[in-house]
RNA sequence: GGAGGCUUCGCCUAGUCCGGUCUAUGGCGCCGCACUGCUAAUGCGGUUUGGGUUAAUCCCCAUCCCGGGUUCAAAUCCCGGAGCCUCCGCCA
């Protein structure tokens, strides 16, 4: 929900952020007489109710042969009440209707235009050259045995897959070095639910044009998650919290579900789009003032991790029209998939200014002591799934075998590669004592 | 899944049986002022959160977990829901 406050001191500037959206502005105009509206229908049943409760009052005082009169009178302004609270709650929810209408208002900077005029900000690593055919993640997944999708279809289904082997070990050593990673910048670990009651939601924005994305399981009226954005920004709602030493910032682990309506016929090979994955996402509460430099920072942040990784990739500036609800701003990491010969949307930050937060009643006190809506940025810092996909092509060898960059290796045994056929009791982590000389 | 208890303005708490200056009690914490070599202690005052109105103040309305209902009037009575706790059952 956008800033009712600066849709009327702005309207122009809040029309031309929905024009850059491909949005209709004469939304805008709608929700002002939403709000001219709710205010007056409020005005009106405040000094009913105000007299409502003198005459009430006056009940109680009245003597004996009074009494009647002035019960009367009371009655009859209950009545009035009653109309006046029904042209309230009927306001009340037009307002809410064109609130929730308007997305959030795009950030000065942000490229004009629709999906295909993302602008590429930079782009870093070299495009590796391969002298041998290159193969695809998923059959070099196959090989090693890290990828089985045939199974994962048998039991959940198109878009499921069972991560096997080195498959299975390359999540959890992709989830240690997430964390580690986020731990030592100062985050704040979270195992979140994955399973989030409608308010929280709602209040991410995932129910409105994403509705048909989301899983609802209807029984408990309870959703699966898209991304543990939802449960770490509703993690605070209704909350008033300090943010004088800084943003809160939070890595959050959860699985995440994803129906993929509509993307029929896309990515159906492997596991780069599937119907669910694990992630570690970074969350960040901060200051309205401190949202862009902090939105930069996440943009580090995951541009650190994929150098960690080795993987080549380009820094994207996402148009203003294919921006979602609540982003004010938007950037995407897109990684280099050999097979494919192009860039992909491996991770990607925005940051919702106010708009979230708003919505979820997530607030700080300012420096004055009074309470302001809180500003709330999200960022991908690995999404597992993909992650390994790219890895895989990417470091791929003619033999089939794999580079593993030294990043990943502490939890990897401290192989530098996987190899097909490899043992896998050789490929311990930290803490695991080396395996007994077999006895015999 | 079953039974019972609980939820009050940052925290704790009175009030709920029996509806009406509840315009919500008291303590802690916090803020201001006074007093005092300093600190502490003490005294006085303030301290929920939203909305409406306003240049700002004043003022008005709402807010006792949430949503309905009864009533001239609801923290209080009735119905529905949520969360927490205890016990039983089941379960990793």
């Amino acid at each position: 929900m956008i800033d009712l406050r600066y849709v009327r001191e702005h309207p122009d500037l809040v029309r031309a952020s929905q024009r850059a959206r491909g949005a209709d502005d004469s939304l805008v105009d709608a929700l002002i007489a939403a709000d001219a509206d709710r205010r007056a229908a409020v005005g009106a049943a405040d000094d009913l109710r105000s007299a409502q409760k003198a005459a009430s009052l006056a009940v109680r005082g009245a003597s004996a042969e009074g009494r009647p009169a002035v019960l009367e009178r009371a009655k009859a302004l209950a009545a009035q009440v009653k109309d006046a609270e029904e042209a309230e709650r009927a306001a009340d929810a037009a307002l809410r209707t064109a609130h929730l209408a308007l997305a959030n208002v795009v950030a000065d900077g942000v490229p004009p235009g629709g999906e295909d005029d993302a602008v590429t900000l930079r782009t870093v690593g070299e495009v590796p050259e391969y002298d041998f055919p290159v193969r695809d993640h998923l059959e070099i997944g196959e090989l090693l045995g890290a990828i089985d999708m045939e199974r994962g279809a048998k039991v959940s289904g198109a878009r499921f897959y069972f991560l096997t082997g080195p498959g299975a070990l390359l999540e959890f050593a992709l989830a240690q070095l997430a964390i580690s990673r986020a731990v030592a910048a100062g985050f704040t670990p979270v195992v979140a639910p994955a399973l989030v009651r409608p308010e929280a939601m709602e209040g991410t924005g995932f129910l409105g044009e994403h509705d048909e994305e989301v899983y609802r399981v209807e029984r408990d009226d309870l959703y699966l998650v898209g991304t543990s954005e939802v449960a770490l920004a509703g993690m605070h709602m209704n909350e008033v919290l300090d943010l004088s030493a800084g943003p809160r910032r939070y890595a959050g682990w959860s699985s995440c579900f994803r129906r993929e309506a509509g993307s029929y016929g896309k990515d159906t090979k492997g596991i780069i789009r599937v119907h669910w994955f694990d992630k570690v996402e970074m969350f960040s509460f901060c200051p309205p003032a401190d949202a862009a430099a902090e939105h930069l920072r996440l943009l580090q942040w995951e541009e650190e991790f994929l150098t960690a990784l080795e993987l080549p990739y380009r820094v994207v500036d996402i148009a203003a029209g294919d921006l979602g609800t609540s982003a004010a701003r938007k950037f995407d990491i897109e990684a280099w998939f050999p097979s494919q010969g192009t860039y992909r949307e491996l991770t990607s930050t925005s940051d919702c200014t106010t708009f979230q937060a708003r919505r979820l009643s997530i607030r700080y006190r300012d420096a004055e002591g009074r309470t302001q809506v809180a500003a709330t940025l999200n960022g991908t810092l690995c999404a597992v799934a993909r992650t390994i996909a790219c890895l895989l092509e990417v470091h791929q060898r003619a033999d089939g075998s794999v580079h593993v960059p030294p990043a990943l290796r502490p939890w990897l045994g401290g192989h530098e590669l996987l190899t097909p056929g490899m043992s896998l009791a050789a490929v311990s982590g930290p803490g695991v004592p080396a395996p007994a000389a077999p006895t015999r």
